[in-house]
RNA sequence: UGACCUAUGGUGUAAUUGGCAACACAUCUGAUUUUGGUUCAGACAUUCUAGGUUCGAGUCCUAGUAGGUCAACCA
């Protein structure tokens, strides 16, 4: 057997270096940290993927952690949404998903213990003062004049704040760290500030809130997460994360930082996919144009693709702009293998086989899905009226054009060769009808024409087939990068042809009443997916993904 | 007037840690095909720049250049 050397990311060289070492016992414990403000996306679905794969992949455990500590944007309402979305991307935390907001007693003894150690205090300095105070990246800070309270009054203060004795925004709790640091988040940074609010999880026993920088890191500690995964952001946190687990002296978590990822024609800030959805550009936040992972799998896109996706998109510390065509490539790759195939129509045009006998219909076989034969076959009704697609006939065709025009063969799906013969226009000079012939001993499958067509359409039968409306999807933007100017006017950049509805499209019965969110490939065209919209009277197929095209009309 | 991070085909990641620059997507050829799909074969790179160390540098050293991040009582 011959060994392939696998490569490794940054992060498993750290974790196997971890492993080797003996570090934790060799344990792999991560998590993933939402905040419960808003739908996952795109971006989440890498995180997600890193922190369950990487510590399924060492034996390690995955907990879900709700980072929920700013009580005015945070909503039950978004747990729920974010929990089935890491379960149908084929995750399962750790045990039951845990809250940052669980741990506020605990951060509340931490915040005591670094006041008793003299390295926090209670600061009296308006907002604006603070901001003042800290200075900016290139000039340093200066120190507040309530930075050296005794610890008996920080104590005494803390517990006021804590009792709800003073207003929001009167005093914050702050680490003693270097106001002259050129780190901005060593200057001093807030631990702790006041919120009269209604918190989702502890309603109103708290009326003081943990920061990020002093919830994140101490909720990964007493966790015992070994590996706390996050973006490059978050880099120039990390100082600060380890100091409070220092000064602490509690569990050592470790932070490492990956790029995040950016996909072309797509946005990932929580603020914009919001602003889409209020100021219905799109119609929700699963919308199928919205890169939300709700909004995905509406769009048919299969929870397997988008895990292939990451993993083939890699984990890496520089920034990067992936294709689209990468993601559609992946989702294409499970839709080809495992989608049933169906003919549908989406601009019909009449074609009469003339030296077919009217009133005659047979049930043609065909296949359900060429990629897996051992799904067999089902039946199809043919006859002497069908409807064609209206790309595919052409009456001046280029010699490139191989479908149906005056005078060439072409093979019906399934079903004969037919010969054109002739057409019928409107005055406008639309084509309204085709006339052909077949050959009848052109049959698929036991074809002893001899003729050899060059392409091959599909159709469906005129008796038999059925409106249905049809959501064809393109992309939210018209530019890869909408928010690269930092102005707020990325909606100029909305593709206002991102959605297309068709009406006219004609399916095969066997469409009708099919299971919400089953995809199909339609021959020849693309992947779609049933939507919730659907129901009895007219069914409802979103565009997935579009096969690739080999050919373009010119026209 | 700083600190930190990052630089490899069009895009994204590799390169057994100093030994023939690889894989995927995209693009372009060609073969196969009763889906112009799928499948198969082939083509596509001054490793940011300039010096240096070395038999040998994407990898090490020096100096530049470019891009990104940091000044919420958000996360």
């Amino acid at each position: 057997m011959s060994e392939k050397k696998e490569s490794l990311n940054f992060i498993e060289q750290i974790i196997e270096e971890d492993i080797a070492s003996g570090k934790h016992g060799g344990r792999v414990h991560t998590r993933f940290p939402p905040e419960p403000n808003g739908y996952l996306h795109i971006g989440h679905a890498k995180a997600i993927c890193i922190n369950f794969e990487l510590a399924a992949k060492y034996g390690g455990k995955t907990n879900l952690r709700f980072d929920d500590t700013n009580p005015i944007t945070e909503d039950t309402e978004y747990v729920e949404a974010i929990k089935k979305d890491i379960q149908w991307l084929g995750f399962q935390w750790e045990g039951e998903a845990l809250f940052a907001s669980d741990y506020f007693d605990q951060m509340y003894h931490f915040a005591i213990d670094l006041i008793k150690k003299g390295l926090a205090y209670v600061d009296d300095s308006t907002p604006e003062m603070i901001a003042e105070m800290k200075g900016t990246p290139t000039v340093q800070g200066k120190n507040s004049p309530f930075r050296d309270r005794t610890i008996e009054e920080n104590l005494t203060l803390f517990e006021g704040m804590k009792n709800g004795e003073f207003p929001d925004g009167s005093r914050v709790l702050r680490a003693k760290v270097d106001m002259t640091s050129p780190n901005m988040l060593m200057r001093d940074p807030v631990m702790y500030r006041i919120k009269h609010a209604h918190h989702h999880r502890t309603g109103n026993q708290w009326v003081i809130y943990p920061m990020y920088d002093f919830a994140h890191g101490q909720s990964d500690s007493i966790e015992h997460i070994t590996h706390s995964l996050c973006s490059l952001e978050f880099r120039h946190h990390r100082p600060l994360y380890d100091w409070f687990i220092q000064q602490l002296e509690i569990f050592p978590s470790r932070q490492i930082e990956f790029a995040r990822m950016n996909v072309a024609y797509m946005i990932t800030s929580k603020r914009r996919l919001l602003k889409l959805v209020q100021e219905n550009y799109v119609t929700g936040w699963d919308d199928p144009r919205m890169p939300t992972i709700s909004g995905m799998r509406r769009r048919g896109y299969p929870a397997e693709a988008l895990r292939v996706f990451c993993d083939k998109v890699g984990v890496a510390k520089r920034d990067n702009l992936i294709e689209v065509e990468l993601l559609e490539s992946c989702v294409r790759d499970v839709l080809n293998r495992d989608s049933e195939r169906a003919m549908v129509v989406l601009n019909p045009v009449k074609l009469v086989i003339t030296n077919y006998p009217d009133g005659k219909c047979e049930k043609l076989s065909v296949e359900i899905n060429p990629e897996k034969p051992e799904l067999g076959h089902r039946e199809v009704d043919f006859s002497r009226e069908i409807f064609i697609e209206r790309e595919d006939f052409m009456e001046d065709a280029p010699r490139k054009f191989f479908r149906l025009s005056p005078g060439r063969d072409v093979r019906l799906k399934h079903a004969y060769i037919i010969h054109c013969n002739s057409l019928e226009k409107d005055e406008e000079g639309n084509v309204t009808e085709i006339h052909c012939s077949y050959y009848p001993d052109s049959r698929s499958g036991n074809d002893t024409s001899g003729v050899k067509p060059k392409g091959t359409l599909h159709w469906v039968n005129a008796g038999s087939a059925k409106k249905c409306i049809v959501r064809n999807y393109d992309r939210l933007f018209t530019i890869p990068e909408p928010t690269v100017d930092d102005g707020q006017d990325f909606l100029k950049f909305y593709n206002e042809e991102s959605l297309v509805v068709n009406d006219k499209a004609l399916i095969e019965p066997y469409l009708l009443r099919q299971d919400v969110g089953k995809s199909f490939q339609f021959l020849r065209q693309g992947y779609y997916c049933v939507d919730a919209d659907s129901n009895d009277e007219t069914m409802i197929f979103n565009l997935s993904v579009s096969l690739k095209e080999g050919w373009k009309p010119g026209y």
